[in-house]
DNA sequence: ATGAAAGCGCTAACAC
DNA sequence: GTGTTAGCGCTTTCAT
């Protein structure tokens, strides 16, 4: 294998300024200690070069690596992809991070984890010996795995908790997931339901729960029932499919339901349709994340927008400022989510 | 700043094991001349200290940096992420790539260059400055952007050029649009179609040529007609619903469309039922790619499987085996595509 | 405000 | 088969 060397090097550069070595890195580093005419001409020769830093170079001396990592759990990623349900977490993870790093000159680095092992800690730890990343973001369900946390501490990384309320060290960041269950429900009550149920996901993550406050919040606050209209689900199509047949078959059934993530709408619409209960006109839907295919049913689903591209943004954000010793937050950071008003919620029919 | 530098390094297992720091590199590069005695005695001392190299310190010592480059048109993958119309070639790209460098101990990284600018080539040169990939992988338009491949070329990386055919540096790697065009069109004479259309994509992809070749070869091969059952599209939405309206207002119209992208297969979709035309008892419909989508429209579409996830695990493949030094292709290599029967195609309707 | 020297973790080249 | 030496490109530390 030829040995490639790195083409044009911070001494190519000094040697064409007529500089030393320490002058080109301070250019580069944006220090302080450079006079204004210096740095021009630094810069001149920087750009006549087309000299780029090497990333190796500098985390070999001691600095930073420019380099984020965010993890996502293995098997749940690779069975979305292999499922091709249309889930784009993934590609909205890329977009609020990868834009972000590039603005900062950072590169963000992604990568799959596998929670449920025992040997979490080694797989990651190795990950991180190899890459040195300047800060990690976990995803659920890794933001709130001790091992992984009291891993990153030890090491004196900047981390970002994305999902997670939990105290204890990283910096968490939530997407307002009881504000946006609550602002689904008011749309539902505008619209003047009052038995509106509730499709709740998986345990697993804290933000079920969070998505199942928010409606009972609302629906207490205007003074409505919910007994018997929360049924339980696990965010797979299937436990949707279940839940929406229980609540259809009740007594008296709900005029609107709100499904904890898209599959399970789709499970609900297709509930519906197979108990020719038409939606919108006798049953509203709303669903949560809005992922490609609340497009592409009939009707199209009204659904609550899970802001992941932004909040990984800010995930990036809170680290760089981390790295740089800048004032930070102590209280978990909310982001706010979005809602999109489409075919299938209407008005509730009298009688 | 706290200095963070390696927990454990080649120097600790050196000291632990009794050895040369040199012995531990030929041990952990599984290098020949190392006793096997020895090689056990240092590989318990790797995983006692729960060592593992530092990618930056090799890729300074000039050798590898076990990081492959896939690059993607940027305004093309941000327009994707953020129209959210479930396109997942990022999300297939992902899963062939980096299941299969995990299983070499390589890399993947993940990035975006805008092919249409003029400093196209500082861009990718910065980047490659920055991360020293041990390889390149390119996908359309920069498979045959001359700038890039030129680039790649001088700097001796190695590179593959997915869906390009053209000769010259770096490995060729297609999917077989053409064989997969011949298999949607035999799919339909199969059901009794006999005038069958073709919507094509932008010309500014080669593959769009080819499926209209397989197309047009098929037909042909059969004896078919094809005048005037050629639509031109650019793979937008709005470009198929014209070709697929003007199809559709023949004097004698098509009993079956093949699309060449889910995108205009959904416009046609569309077109049809504003005519009053079912699909698929009165015109079948085939679409390319695979994307989510095509399972949730009414009905699901029958659709030609794209590879992506085989292709790029492919071209990591032929990247680490030229870094060996490995014999390797000199045609363009070729994956096979799938079909995916759905509902939109049936037996051609007599009369 | 600028420069010189030392060293980061690792491998290539060469010795023995 | 194993050890020693030098150096990769950069930043840190210390000197001027």
């Amino acid at each position: 294998m030829a040995r490639r060397r790195q083409a044009v090097t911070i001494k190519h550069v000094a040697a064409d300024a007529g500089v030393s070595l320490q002058t080109v890195s301070r250019v580069i580093n944006d220090e302080p200690n450079v006079r204004s005419a210096m740095k021009r001409r630094v810069q001149a020769s920087i750009d006549k070069l087309g000299y780029v830093p090497s990333i190796a170079a500098r985390r070999m001396s001691g600095s930073r690596s420019y380099l984020i990592l965010a993890i996502n759990d293995r098997d749940r990623t690779i069975a979305d992809w292999t499922a091709r349900q249309g889930t784009d977490w993934v590609d909205q993870m890329l977009l609020g991070g990868m834009l972000k790093c590039a603005e900062y000159g950072y590169r963000l680095i992604f990568e799959l984890v596998d929670t449920h092992s025992d040997h979490v800690e080694r797989e990651l730890r190795a990950t991180i010996a190899a890459l040195q990343p300047d800060g990690v973001i976990l995803t659920p369900p890794h933001s709130d795995n001790p091992l992984i946390v009291k891993l990153l501490e030890r090491q004196r990384i900047p981390f970002v908790r994305i999902g997670s309320r939990s105290e204890g060290a990283g910096f968490a960041l939530v997407m307002d997931d009881e504000g946006m269950a609550r602002r689904a429900t008011r749309h539902l009550i505008d619209l003047g339901h009052r038995r509106i149920a509730f499709i709740s996901g998986s345990d697993e993550y804290p933000l079920s729960q969070w998505r199942v406050d928010g409606w009972e919040s609302e629906m207490q606050a205007q003074g409505l029932e919910i007994g018997g209209l929360m049924a339980r689900g696990d965010f797979t199509y299937e436990s949707g499919a279940v839940a929406a047949r229980r609540l259809l078959d009740l007594p008296d059934p709900p005029s609107a339901i709100i499904a904890s993530n898209d599959q399970m709408a789709l499970a609900a619409l297709e509930a519906a349709r197979a108990q020719g209960v038409d939606v919108p006109s006798r049953l509203s839907l709303v669903s949560f994340d809005n992922t490609p295919i609340v497009r592409f049913t009939r009707p199209t689903l009204t659904a609550v927008d899970q802001p992941v591209a932004e909040t990984v943004s800010r995930a990036v954000e809170l680290i760089i400022k981390a790295q740089r010793g800048e004032g930070l937050p102590l209280q978990p950071v909310v982001v706010e989510g979005g809602f999109v008003a489409r075919e299938s919620t209407a008005a509730h029919a009298q009688g």
